[in-house]
DNA sequence: TTATATGTTCGATA
DNA sequence: TTATCGAACATATA
């Protein structure tokens, strides 16, 4: 997403904002704020904690965009507005850019810096710029189960919810396995495979659905067979109120 | 018709 | 006061 952002609207001018959703749901920031700090100005840069999207404007404010379950961006010309869009900016040079979200759990919002935005919402570090120090001391005196903690972008962000499975599979833990029973090995393989994991769907342009031949989350399906575990299949759970998939002879309690 | 879906926030409870 | 849990949000699709 931030790399598309990148090249589909870094140092274009904008010419014009366009608002289609009727109740606001997506805007965390009124339309004249978006407006004010956006016409006429560029984007220059961007960068990402987690699942936050942050670009830099040339006036010194930002954009947060969040995309929430189903969040996207699609470059379009005129008259074909895509399905869903809630946001689109209008450059001058003709192109369009539009956010879309069927769901509209995502967010758009004009911000003054990120330092603040994160402290704010109590934001960690980037997955990728954890230490195995945070990590451990952020989850080892933890109760709750392993899987919702994982979840909580506080203190590591960028972990969603299939990423947990994957990770959790990976390391063939059982996601309601307690926090405080797990050993500091565990852990450490945890942020090592989660690591591994995002670098490689971000190398690959891993879209959600799209996952490399090899990732559990094509395998996230009550019932179905994994190949390493023939006699195994997948079974699906609920656990921090998340559909959540195991493969039970891997994940024991 | 019902269950489910890539996320976060908020109120209630412990 | 703090940690945890569950519901809520909005909407399409199977």
């Amino acid at each position: 997403m931030r790399r598309y952002f990148e090249s589909a609207a870094l140092n274009k001018k904008i010419q014009a904002v366009e608002f289609h959703d009727p109740l606001n749901k997506v805007f965390a920031s009124s339309h004249s704020v978006i407006q004010e700090a956006l016409i006429g100005q560029e984007f220059q840069s961007t960068k990402r904690v987690g699942k936050f999207l942050f670009a830099a404007i040339s006036n010194g404010l930002l954009l947060h965009i969040h995309f929430g379950m189903t969040g996207d961006l699609e470059l379009y010309t005129a008259n074909n507005l895509p399905r869903f869009t809630r946001f689109a900016i209008v450059f001058t040079d003709g192109s369009k850019l539009a956010f879309r979200d069927q769901r509209k759990f995502g967010s758009i919002e004009v911000i003054d810096s990120i330092e603040s935005f994160t402290q704010e919402r109590k934001l960690g570090t980037d997955l990728l710029e954890t230490s195995p120090e945070n990590f451990i001391k952020a989850i080892s005196k933890r109760k709750m189960a392993i899987k919702t903690a994982l979840l909580d972008q506080k203190n590591y962000a960028g972990i969603g919810n299939w990423i947990a499975d994957e990770m959790l599979f990976n390391c063939g833990i059982h996601p309601e396995h307690k926090c405080l029973d797990l050993t500091e090995e565990q852990l450490i393989a945890l942020l090592d495979d989660a690591k591994k994991i995002v670098r490689e769907a971000i190398n690959q342009d891993t879209h959600y659905g799209e996952f490399p031949e090899h990732f559990f989350a094509n395998f996230r399906k009550e019932g179905i067979l994994h190949p390493e575990h023939p006699n195994s299949p997948v079974e699906r759970m609920v656990v921090g109120g998340r559909g959540t998939f195991i493969v039970p002879e891997k994940q024991k309690l």
